[in-house]
RNA sequence: GCGCCAGUAGCUCAGCUGGCUAGAGCACGCCCCUGAUAAGGGCGAGGUCGAAGGUUCGAGUCCUUUCUGGCGCACCA
């Protein structure tokens, strides 16, 4: 086409394009997210942004909400972005609908990662020898000193990466652990705990390190391989009669039980033999004696000790044997076969040597049991006087020799050899470390509490089961299974650990060697750690740090306490007892109330946080620390797995915040569907990227076409949108933007953010961009500016703009605030200190038809393309009406389908489309209506846009 | 090994207490617009509902088994 048939005969004809009312904005259509979400974080920063909030809500009623500390080790990833960006959300939802929300962030700083990572470092630069030659308390304190500035350095970096993520929080006044005020909060925790009689002290085995000789965690074990005795050994039955019973078989000589093991210095402490309870056992003659083992392992069994004759005579179930008792070949005493799931037929016998105080498996089961834990091995590794006297002073490694020899002699031995396997060794002294029960400090979940008139029913682990099954909200649900699940089968709670980086439990010894620790004690301690911190316990005397005690008071100070003659103990908390308190720690102290609504943290914190904040916060305060529990999924690659560094498939939060900015990563979080696992890859947040484009360009336009309306007040604007009839574009569009007010309302509340999302953007997408925008386009830009249709449409742009900025603004702060401000100017209120508009608007009933009408004109109009009628505008439609439904929205047919003219009715029960391309067409609006034609300027034009034009 | 969770179009997900030809958005293909323009709009194609059994008149939806993946727990005496 060329410009002669495109601009024909009539060279004056008017330029109508100026007379429209196009739209205008200074809201740019890019976001250019990386380089401005700094910006305005340093902007937020400067004007005190959370204060002035936290300033405007003062007298709101709160919302309680307490942030859980992620460890202080390491940049943050996208585990970290998922877990803040949700629990922003959480906080700008509940600002936005009017509360009060003090949010302080916290970070876990104490414990083994650190304290490793610093080691190792320590190790590296040379500085450990220099350690060595220090007195104990001065290597701890130079090791505190080092992972305190380690943490310290890492917290920094992590609040900073968490600010860019455009979290808001009082970043000013953060909680750790290892504050002082934090600490003495734990303390109390802890005291109060004592004081209820939950806390306890115990034997439990630990790997323990006899060079050193201290107990050691995982992460300070290396495994090497080592040659140890393998031994089969055969343990007589005490009772003949009732092996017997159990097989139904009559044993003509006294029966034997036979076990496998690797560690023989071990049989000493054996307490029982552990079957498997649905597994068979038989009952063989082998070589002239009678042994019973595993049915499934005969054959095997048979061929390692080389027996020459095997007869099986008889069959029982392990549960048969459950019961029976065995006498110990060098010990004098007898012991009972016991059950055990966790008996398997790959190695060995099928009934498992149990020696409670050398093995955790051993030790659970004596607990369960009711053995005694029975540790007869010094801390230097030696026998103690409670075994037989050729073994007592020796030390266990020698032990095994003896062992397997008098086990030879005496004929109990029924074969050994030579096994090679991977066994633990200290890191530092790489000596082999030994399973040897020491004293450990736990809570008890099931002892009722000492000092509650609930009685039996007072336990931890009752009233944890009570709140699971009763008054905890799970979101999602399940997590109330698997809650119930940890808390019934948990184990008492170990809380020592014998390390350098942690909170004290602050237990003295006594000359005599008893233990002083009673919960005044441990409250005038937590009064000289809160002015000193935790490194108090490790520079000053025990009388210093009792200051505050007077054991006078005291009921529970021993009889003749000297405190001048204390020791200090040097046993530490678990970690998790820490963060644990934190509820005491930072919202009681804080006075920020109590419980938080919710808690919100990956599925893994139902084993960590979740639980271990409810044992000590329904021992303290009988109450949960929380309402709810909120829960997300890990985050796994594309293809569903896990990420790792050494998968390679981890994304790293700075390439996205450079590629795509915050504000990008919140729209792809908020859209999730966080229960479950989350795929994450960098195509999903290019997704992300367009739906956000999506939502902001619609905001622009929004904006764009306010650039002349009048300087409505808000009630101004909404009094006129509102008295359009619900027959009208507007009247529709102000109850569709009233129900998506409801519902995103209604997702936030429930902390489905997905929900609030998919609403936001298909209203965006579709009732908006895609109807509402499409269909006002004619009358915004033809309509006379200040003609009462055009001011309507104006108005009711401007509500959606209230309703919008309000409804974004826990997702996109940053986006919000910007079309807040073009929307409101500079000098407005700040966004976050508004509320809901809280729309209420009747719908009419006849839109869904309208609706469906109008799909069925878009159908037609594709059929007419194949008769030239390209251009909507071209073409004429006639809608049948069977119902008359349609009639009352006439007026507004034409513009919702975007064609030139409508009819309703007709013979047809499908719509009619006219051609209306030899119709004279509008030069301004180019539409083809009815009024078109010739006008005084020369100009062809419809009697809306004459009148508009003033021709 | 045990417990919990998930498995529906290429991708992200809806599908409530079992019931019309299994839906949406994105991506894709074709087309329109050029007065939201590094924008906007329309139409369309696309699915053995992880697999196998079973209950039922009827199952994506209930039961059993199984596979894959995730989280947690335990284990290597």
């Amino acid at each position: 086409m060329t410009d002669q048939t495109t601009q024909p005969d009539n060279p004056a004809k008017p330029d109508y394009k100026t007379t429209l009312n196009l739209p205008k904005t200074s809201f740019p259509m890019k976001a250019n997210l990386a380089q401005a979400e700094p910006a305005t974080l340093a902007r937020w920063q400067a004007q005190g942004m959370y204060q002035q909030i936290a300033a405007a809500r003062a007298d709101a009623p709160k919302f309680v909400f307490h942030d859980g500390p992620p460890y202080a080790n390491g940049s943050i990833h996208v585990g970290h972005l998922l877990n803040k960006v949700l629990k922003d959300l959480v906080v700008r939802t509940a600002l936005m609908e009017g509360r009060a929300c003090h949010y302080v962030p916290g970070w876990d700083c104490h414990g083994l990662p650190i304290e490793h990572r610093v080691m190792t470092g320590l190790v590296e630069s040379g500085k450990a020898a220099k350690l060595e030659t220090l007195s104990d308390e001065h290597r701890r304190m130079a090791i505190r000193r080092e992972c305190a500035a380690y943490a310290t350095k890492f917290i920094k970096t992590q609040a900073e990466q968490m600010k860019r993520l455009l979290t808001l929080a009082d970043y000013d006044h953060p909680y750790f652990t290892m504050q002082a005020e934090y600490e003495s909060g734990t303390l109390e925790v802890f005291a109060c705990l004592l004081e209820k009689g939950y806390v306890f002290r115990q034997l439990k085995p630990v790997h323990w390190s006899i060079a050193n000789r201290t107990a050691l965690a995982e992460a300070e074990l290396e495994y090497e391989d080592r040659v140890d005795p393998s031994v089969y050994v055969d343990f007589e039955a005490a009772d003949a009669a009732k092996v017997a019973i159990a097989f139904d078989f009559e044993c003509e000589c006294t029966p034997c039980f036979m076990i496998w093991t690797t560690t023989p210095w071990t049989l000493p402490a054996n307490l029982a033999i552990a079957v498997h309870p649905r597994q068979k056992y038989a009952l063989v003659e082998m070589d002239g004696s009678l042994t019973i083992v595993a049915a499934e392992m005969l054959e095997k069994l048979a061929l390692v000790v080389g027996a020459t004759t095997v007869v099986k005579k008889a069959e029982a179930d392990g549960s048969a044997l459950v019961g029976l008792e065995y006498r110990h070949p060098f010990c004098d005493r007898t012991s009972r076969i016991v059950a055990a799931e966790y008996v398997t037929m790959e190695d060995g016998t099928g009934l498992v040597h149990t020696a409670p105080g050398h093995g955790d498996d051993d030790y659970r089961t004596g607990l369960r049991e009711g053995l005694p834990i029975y540790c007869p091995v010094r801390d230097d590794g030696t026998f103690d006087e409670t075994v037989p006297a050729w073994l007592q002073g020796k030390i266990v490694w020698d032990a095994n020799t003896l062992v397997v020899d008098h086990l030879r002699t005496s004929g109990h031995l029924v074969h050994a050899l030579q096994f090679t396997h991977s066994y633990p060794h200290d890191w530092r002294s790489r000596t082999p470390v030994i399973f040897r029960a020491t004293e450990q400090w736990f809570i008890g979940v099931d002892k009722p509490s000492t000092k509650s008139s609930a009685g039996a029913a007072s336990s931890l682990r009752a009233m944890a089961l009570d709140a699971v099954n009763n008054t905890i909200k799970f979101v999602p649900e399940w997590g109330r299974n698997r809650l119930r699940g940890m808390v019934e089968n948990r184990p008492d709670w170990c809380i020592s650990r014998q390390r350098s980086w942690g909170l004290p439990i602050p237990a003295l010894r006594q000359a005599d060697g008893t233990v002083f620790m009673t919960p005044a004690s441990v409250r005038a301690v937590a009064v000289c750690v809160a002015a000193k911190g935790s490194d108090a316990w490790f520079t000053l005397s025990p009388a210093e740090l009792l200051a505050a005690y007077d054991a006078a008071t005291d009921a529970d100070a021993p009889k003749s306490l000297d405190i001048a003659s204390l020791t200090k103990m040097h046993d530490i908390f678990d970690v998790w007892f820490e963060a644990g308190s934190s509820w005491n720690s930072v919202l009681r102290q804080r006075n920020l109330g109590f419980p938080s609504a919710l808690y919100l943290e990956g599925s893994d914190q139902h084993r960590g946080w979740f639980q271990l904040s409810l044992l000590p916060a329904l021992g303290v305060t009988g109450k949960p620390p929380f309402d709810a529990l909120v829960t997300h999924g890990f985050l796994v690659d594309k293809d569903g797995r896990k990420m790792s560094k050494s998968l390679g498939n981890a994304l790293e939060v700075e390439t996205l915040l450079k590629d795509y900015g915050a504000e990008v990563a919140r729209w792809w979080v908020s859209g999730v569907a966080y229960d479950g696992d989350i795929r994450i890859d960098l195509d999903y947040f290019k997704v992300a990227g367009e739906s956000y484009r999506k939502v902001r360009n619609t905001l622009r336009f929004l904006l764009s076409n306010l650039f002349d309306a009048p300087a409505w007040t808000e009630s101004e604007a909404t009094a006129l949108a509102l008295a359009s009839p619900s027959q009208s574009l507007c009247g529709w569009l102000m109850g569709e933007l009233a129900t998506l007010e409801t519902e995103v309302r209604a997702g936030y509340a429930a902390y489905d953010f997905r929900r609030a999302h998919l609403a936001i953007f298909d209203f965006c997408n579709e009732t908006l961009s895609a109807v509402f925008c499409a269909a006002a386009k004619d009358r915004l830009y033809c309509d006379a500016a200040d003609s009462p249709r055009r001011r309507a449409t104006q108005a009711t742009m401007r509500v959606a703009m209230e309703v919008l900025c309000r409804l974004l603004a826990p997702i996109l702060p940053h986006t919000a605030e910007e079309a807040w401000k073009a929307l409101r100017g500079e000098g407005a209120p700040l966004l976050f200190t508004q509320s809901h508009v809280g729309l209420v608007v009747g719908r009419d009933a006849g839109w869904v038809e309208v609706m469906s009408a109008c799909a069925s004109v878009k159908k037609a109009l594709e059929v007419a393309k194949e008769l030239g009628i390209d251009n909507a505008l071209d073409a004429a439609v006639e809608i049948p009406d069977p119902h008359g439904t349609l009639a009352a929205f006439l007026p507004e047919l034409a513009d919702i389908c975007g064609v030139s003219r409508v009819t309703l009715g007709g013979k047809a029960s499908t719509v009619t489309v006219t051609d209306l391309r030899a119709q004279p067409k509008c030069d301004r609006s180019w539409r083809r209506d009815a009024t078109v034609r010739q006008r005084a300027d020369g100009g062809m034009l419809s009697d809306r846009d004459a009148l508009a034009v003033g021709v």
